[in-house]
DNA sequence: TTCCATTGTCGAACATCGTTCTATGTTCGG
DNA sequence: CCGAACATAGAACGATGTTCGACAATGGAA
């Protein structure tokens, strides 16, 4: 027995002397290949050879990949806890709550990759809880129960979630090289379903039109009324 | 060039003839594995060590693990689509949509994996394009125009999806082995939370005891409620 | 019957990934 | 100047998805 080596990724990295790579330094380069190419892209050997080092070292910085994703999330939710917290209060609580959401939601819009992996953090310490926190101080305002609280705020989240799932998949590689465009990605649905059986599929027929070329935020906003409208009507403003 | 051999998982299975395993044996140990461990528990050897064949046999009856796992969830879902089509409708649309929610609800937490991956095949067609058609023909019974029906049906799907992602990251291994029970390991997170700074985090709070020992269906059911509200609204019923 | 294309089966081999381990370099307080 | 802590580097390991070629069984055509 050697006894325990000093396990890294415990030490809260006391001093930084001359280290060539800061644990920043390491999630900044994680959150570019996740933008750059997606889940798939971050590997440890891509990650070591952008930062010209090798697997090992990362190990130096994070128990391991779990935790180096993990960390990646909550370094960028850091950016959107600002962009939340910067929002002015207006007086309505409810008001307050759409515009987190939708900074919410736009920020996953810009990193798909963060709706699949978004839950992996929630009730964790960190800028997921902060955010949490945030969302859920606005239902403070409202007249509720703790219960009705509770279930608002993971509502909300929820409605997030749910419409960022819909990014969160990769389209099928044609259209990330660019060869097919989104919109004529979406278009190929749209055709598939106007050739169903327009007697067993009644409701696919109705709504084709809307799907085709229709607008993710968009859907995503009509989901979040509804929430919120339901809400309004239990706090009985 | 060999002329190119046909690629098996295309042709339609013609005639099966004296074939030990049909595809239907393949998608079967499949869900089995992934319901008796989880997602990480399907593995191209396992599956081929429960079906008593090569790894290489498979890949007959799929092009890989991707269409493997569509295939899977698409067979599981048959079933829920079934136990979908069974329930008595009755003259409010609003409630059989919600009577629809929690059987997919439900199916999801008897099968956690689901949760995750359950967004992979909608608008593909198959069962799911058949779950988004019966969830959509209640809408066709409300004075909605089609573009509100197809956020509604998107709402009401995004609820359960988000609700599903909670259940769907696995539990920390150590509640799995049963080694700490559900509410234990929930408990943790409770108290953690309590140890928080009460000016800073008013709402953890808040809610902390509604957290602790909260039942997910109670949850999911809550935020469906809010969004059925706010449809009934929009319905103007 | 004989032949051959089709329909399947099988497992070795390959590439990639996360992780571990060990060897080595660097820094700084004593 | 030395040793402990800090930090780096990469070979090696086991697991996984996938490919490939060899091989068996079947069934109709010759």
């Amino acid at each position: 027995m050697t006894g325990p080596r000093p396990r890294p990724a415990d030490r809260p990295s006391r001093g930084r002397q001359r280290a060539s790579h800061s644990i920043e330094a390491v999630l900044t380069a994680a959150v570019a290949l996740l933008d750059e190419a997606g889940e798939q892209a971050l590997t440890l050997r891509a990650l070591a050879g952008r930062l010209g080092t090798g697997v090992g070292s990362i190990y130096w910085y994070v128990s391991g990949k779990d935790e180096l994703l993990d960390r990646a999330i909550d370094h960028v939710l850091g950016g959107v806890l600002s962009a939340v917290q910067v929002q002015v209060r207006s007086d309505d609580p409810i008001d307050d709550l759409r515009t987190m959401a939708v900074t919410l939601f736009d920020a996953i819009v810009d990193r798909p990759w963060l709706g699949t992996q978004f839950m992996r953090n929630i009730a964790d310490r960190g800028n997921s809880l902060r955010l949490y926190e945030a969302l859920g101080e606005q239902t403070l305002r409202l007249d509720l129960t703790p219960k009705q609280r509770f279930h608002a705020v993971s509502a909300v989240v929820g409605v997030v979630v749910g419409s960022a799932a819909d990014l969160g998949q990769e389209p099928p590689e044609e259209v990330l090289d660019g060869a097919v465009g989104r919109d004529e990605f979406l278009g190929r649905y749209a055709e598939m379903w106007r050739e169903l059986d327009a007697g067993e599929y009644p409701f696919m027929h109705e709504i084709v039109d809307e799907f085709d070329g229709h607008d993710d935020k968009e859907q995503f906003l009509a989901a979040l009324e509804l929430t919120l409208a339901g809400l309004r009507l239990q706090a009985g403003a």
